[in-house]
DNA sequence: CTGTTAGCGCTTTCAA
DNA sequence: TTGAAAGCGCTAACAG
């Protein structure tokens, strides 16, 4: 196809090419039963307008971009799920950008985007960024919203989930449940996520009359191998009765551990994590989860994002947080 | 930015649009040194070319749409690491549109995508499609490259995986392992993927002449609860001593069931399921998996797709076979 | 309500 | 090796 465009609908209607196109693009100033002429012969003849050249003249790309660090992932699948959803209501395009976590990457793709290709982008950064300069600078170019993972400082428009709360609520779970030696696997710690859940967790121990403890805590690092050493050596020299895991990819690891050194889960130790999984209550034993509601942050992310668009100025700066839930397994078994 | 385009550039360097177009895109009747005097300049101002100009007058847009069922699910999100990779080392965009195993929407998008959007198109078809006619036009008009899910009859590129040889493997595995009632849970039987590992499963039983019941066979259906009931009814009114899945979100709630029906596993029933969760190992008890290389088949397609693009020809009709991996888990425990 | 004209930013003839 | 000119398909501005 493509072979077909306005200009030879007009001659098929003997209108202009400037009417059909007000036509086909349902402007008020043209009769309705041009309109319907127009709309007719377009669909008779499977007419698809060129998108170049409407976004070259209109400077609208009806697309909008998606930065993350991995699709490969629970939480950032459902995420572009329920992103593309949206998009699909609106008659919008998705493009997808990983990042693999390395903030380089996050820049070069911005800047590619600068160029109209996009009306707007929504960003989950990466945890290797430390520098937000680049971003104040492009946060005025361009809509951008952040979700899940996203700046402290800067003045922009985020989406998130109640880390800190949910994080001091799955302490004061496992304190509740008797653990009094509760580690802590540390990750995101560039962000504001990973500190707030950091917080979450200290400030629970504090209120609970819990010293806080600098052995109980394992950071996670790139490698895989070393992550796990960690935190085996973690299990046998401090013995904690509980555990928080900041992340998905840290309690997994955990669990085979355990396994491993014959630690009896819930038994010895009561284990925790922030996971999207949908398998959770399928693993040995079902694991007690703060999860997300990643596909509604995704689509509350687009849909503010539209917001942007549709107004066509950029929306007063807000953070809007949505809840995670705790979802203990322990008694189950 | 946006706001320095070609003209600009010409301008300052006292040439004309045409050799700064012809020396951004590397063109050879350019001498070196212009070249270099504008690519400094280009960098300088951090100039990024409009896509829609350049695409409008080239007929290159640059990117590549990949149509899947969803996002959401381990082999796809990997699929598309995989095409993603490939697609970033040549600078080219990745759009995603996912269909929820509707066909009519896979219909729907690629028509849109048929107006230049796109160079090239990376599909796995829904399992709700049965009617290929419409894609026997398609074809025609761009180039698409199925990957796992894919159509039979239709000549086209194909890259796939090993699903008759695989599920003979599995089967096989379950026989040599004492099962001898085995029962299989049916999905995607429209497709011949799902044909295929259905053959699979008969052959091997044919060939250690077990006979094959009928009774044995769940059929996939939409409604989960159904699908639950379903698979419940075999356990308790068959007693199989053995099941494959032909999928992961079958295998999933067959855990579920035993579990509530207190059958043990692998004790009283093996179970070895097509999947390519992460965490299998850590299912109670481990899930045995026939495992796809996920992102390797996103990565050919996408490499096939843009051979294709390169020779600006259609490849001759082929299809590619990955091998799958199978990973037997009763042992481990 | 409809037509005419111009031009978005780029690449591609054709000519020098 | 470079420049001038045309035009990809569409829509916005201006007329009428």
């Amino acid at each position: 196809m493509g072979y077909i465009n306005i200009k030879k609908l007009a001659e098929e209607l003997n209108l202009s090419p400037a009417s059909v196109s007000r036509a086909l693009n349902d402007s008020h100033e043209i009769s309705k039963e041009t309109k319907e002429r127009v709309w007719e012969l377009a669909k008779k003849l499977n007419y698809e307008p060129n998108p170049s050249a409407s976004n070259l003249r209109s400077h609208k790309s009806k697309t909008i971009a998606v930065i993350i660090p991995q699709v490969a992932n629970s939480f950032f699948s459902l995420a572009i799920n329920g992103i593309e959803k949206i998009a699909r209501q609106r008659d919008y395009h998705v493009l997808i950008y990983q990042t693999h976590d390395n903030s380089d990457m996050e820049i070069a793709f911005i800047n590619r985007l600068l160029n109209g290709r996009v009306d707007g982008i929504l960003i989950s950064i990466s945890s290797s960024t430390i520098d937000n300069t680049p971003f104040t600078e492009l946060i005025k170019n361009i809509p951008i919203v952040f979700f899940d993972r996203m700046y402290d400082e800067i003045d922009a428009v985020n989406i998130t989930t109640d880390d800190y709360e949910s994080s001091y609520q799955a302490t004061q779970h496992l304190i509740e449940a008797g653990c009094q030696r509760i580690a802590y696997l540390f990750a995101l710690n560039n962000l504001i996520t990973g500190k707030r859940r950091m917080a979450g967790y200290v400030n629970a121990l504090k209120d609970n009359n819990i010293l806080y403890d600098e052995q109980l805590i394992i950071t996670h690092i790139e490698n895989e191998d070393e992550d796990y050493a960690n935190i085996k050596n973690l299990l046998t020299s401090e013995k904690p009765d509980g555990i928080i895991s900041s992340i998905e990819e840290m309690a997994l690891p955990c669990y085979s551990a355990c396994k491993q050194l014959n630690i009896n889960i819930p038994g010895d130790i009561k284990i925790i994590s922030f996971s999207n999984l949908k398998t959770a209550q399928l693993l040995d034993p079902p694991l007690s989860t703060v999860t997300q509601p990643a596909a509604e942050i995704g689509q509350k992310a687009a849909e503010i994002l539209f917001k942007m668009l549709d107004k066509k100025h950029f929306e007063p700066k807000e953070t809007i947080v949505l809840r995670s839930t705790i979802i203990p397994r322990e008694s189950t078994r």
